[in-house]
DNA sequence: ACAATACAGGACACGGCTATCCAGTAATAT
DNA sequence: ATATTACTGGATAGCCGTGTCCTGTATTGT
């Protein structure tokens, strides 16, 4: 559902979501931490600057580190800037007549379907997503490699 | 949410559902009244024969036509063999840990959406796609380029 | 047999996502 | 000032999905 840099993207935030008092992580931490490919880490990153989601520090002791808080960042917000294609609305079927008034076979179903998925995206912050116990799969999400899937 | 290939083939398979009386419908027809890239039809009509929904025949005459009444023809296992990957179960976050019993932050919500989505697509048919009154988008649909979106 | 029809399937081009690598630039500490 | 640290961003390569084109092969009708 997620494309592998909206995986990383999510992995990132998280790693950066569990840094305290406005410290800065740099690439190779995030990358460690996150298990992202290191030479990639910088890419995803840099998009989630311009995304607004995440502020960037050069220098000794820079790095990145959340724009806001992480109880305040949601998993939508995270997996946009990657996911634009399947994210975008519009017709299941492609049909660009869709609409409530003149709605395609599958339209309830649709809305439905996409509604809850919306809804569990732009319900659930990093905080959430970090807030799982010790031993929970979330927490060895953080540290896996995406190929497996 | 569908691949191209895989709105190809709806639209193809609904065109075969069309056809009466066991006759073949040619890569011609089917291009055309489906609006598939005529060059690009034949691959697809290859893998839905390949998965055993489709029947085909050479020579004059010949051509594509549904294995099985349109009635008992799934949207799930006509968009399956191109969406291989949207397809396939497992965890969201791409966890090979997630289970029942080590559920990961979102595995709740999203056995729910991907619980509807199964349901609609393994509950809908070409028939019921064809069934749509003359006027309505699903007409256009068929006539109707992928591009748009 | 022969010619025409029409699917089967391989070769190839193109674009986007993923990933790697390297030069450039800003900030820190000495 | 200078060297070091570390983000910024461009160039590049591989893969996969999409799409085009061409040859081969099976079927039909004469």
């Amino acid at each position: 559902m997620f494309t592998r840099s909206g995986l990383h993207a999510i992995r990132a935030m998280t790693v950066l979501a569990r840094l305290e008092g406005g410290a800065y992580g740099g690439t190779h931490h995030i990358a460690s931490s996150g298990s992202i490919p290191p030479s990639y880490v910088s890419k995803v990153l840099q998009a989630l600057v311009r995304a607004g989601l995440v502020e960037s520090h050069k220098g000794p002791g820079g790095g990145f580190r959340l724009a806001r808080p992480a109880e305040r960042i949601t998993l939508w917000e995270t997996v946009a800037p990657f996911d634009g294609l399947s994210q975008r609305g519009g017709c299941v079927l492609g049909l660009s007549e869709c609409s409530e008034k003149h709605p395609c076979a599958l339209h309830d179903d649709w809305k439905d379907i996409r509604g809850k998925y919306l809804e569990t995206m732009r319900r659930t912050t990093l905080a959430e997503l970090n807030a799982s116990s010790t031993n929970s799969p979330i927490r060895d999400f953080l540290t896996m490699r995406v190929g497996a899937e």
